[in-house]
DNA sequence: GTCCCAGGCCGAACGTGTTTCAATTTCCCG
DNA sequence: CGGGAAATTGAAACACGTTCGGCCTGGGAC
């Protein structure tokens, strides 16, 4: 290592001590250099060696904050999804069924996704090889998936129906994004899967 | 090697002479050691080596056949799929509704599906993480999948709605699955999932 | 300030999917 | 039967995720 120096390049709360900070700096540098190779070569672009040497780490140190590369991917990627959600709330669905309403935001999703397309691989490729060590970490990408469509319904609390619908939608999209990545289907297919399964689901 | 001997052990249909017949019995023997090892252990039971060893084979002529492990275990599992597809025909679903026959057909396959879990999981992983190379093979299980459910739903020609909701619970079926060989989902809760879809959309 | 050690950090080594290639065997056909 | 094409073999090498054992450091005890 050419550079073993500690280095606070990092805007977060520093709550503990030097360890502490620094630790959350190594950490938080690994998920950047992740999402910056997944951004440019998806999910084979992410090796771990390169994740280390972008970090400026060693590759048993990124072992020691994430314990596979799915496990990284999806850290990296539940903050990208709550980001996500969170811009999209703020410019709320328009519409004036719910239909309309769920509909736009997921449009507005995929085109965002589709943004930064090897990056979505990346996210999607990693959820659907997770097992179970990596359950959580699933369960929060979906969780966050499942929000936005139940915030686009409507304001008031959630029926049950309203979530089922909604848990039924977010596995539509799920599909349709590992059918997009997997280049079994064309991206616009993810849009007009989910378009078709909001018609039949919420009438 | 010890047994460089040429085998038929094959029912198949022998078309062309003895290559293509040596050939075509070469490939049932690595699906059948593939489908063995997936029963026992799973997808990362199923290595390479130890499928060539099993199939009386070398390393390369796997790879002659199949160009990756993926590869190998979705056509291997195709067949599965299509069978269970013909004996779930066997026995028509019960239910007076289309709603009550396609919970039932449903529940009826991934009975069968749990009983070799972890083949099942296999195929699922294999299906998680297919590459635009093997579309053709994800699609033909999809497929599959997806004649199972329209079969279900009555005997005359399959309408256009009848489609988009036979698409759209193959969808949800995958995600559960892929959500129980994750360990996010109990086994339960594929049924359940599909069974809240099925209402859900079959009025 | 010095000493000590739990824990962080490092990178070499391992396992398994994949590729490669020369040598050998099998098949087909004249 | 003989020759050449194609398939198969065996073994080695490569790629990349993951593991492991030892080194080093920060920070508490004194």
């Amino acid at each position: 290592m050419t550079e073993p120096l500690p280095v606070f390049d990092d805007d977060e709360q520093a709550a503990g001590g030097a360890l502490a900070r620094n630790q959350a700096a190594r950490r938080r540098r690994v998920i950047e250099a992740t999402l910056e190779l997944a951004n440019q070569g998806g999910f084979e672009a992410v090796q771990m060696r390169d994740v280390a040497a972008a970090a400026g780490v060693a590759l048993g140190t990124v072992y020691r904050y994430f314990a596979s590369k799915e496990r990284l991917l999806l850290e990296a990627n539940v903050e990208q999804i709550e980001v996500l959600g969170e811009r999209l709330q703020r410019k709320p669905a328009a519409g004036a069924t719910a239909a309309d309403r769920v509909i736009d935001v997921l449009t507005r999703a995929n085109r965002a996704l589709q943004r930064r397309p090897e990056a979505t691989a990346a996210m999607v490729r990693a959820l659907g090889r997770a097992q179970p060590d990596e359950a959580e970490a699933v369960d929060r990408v979906t969780e966050s998936m499942t929000a936005i469509i139940v915030a686009a319904m409507h304001e008031g609390e959630a029926t049950e129906r309203d979530l089922q619908v909604a848990r039924a939608l977010q596995q539509i999209w799920f599909s349709s994004l590992i059918g997009w990545v997997g280049g079994v289907d064309p991206a616009e297919r993810v849009d007009s899967d989910l378009a078709t399964a909001v018609r039949l689901l919420l009438v």
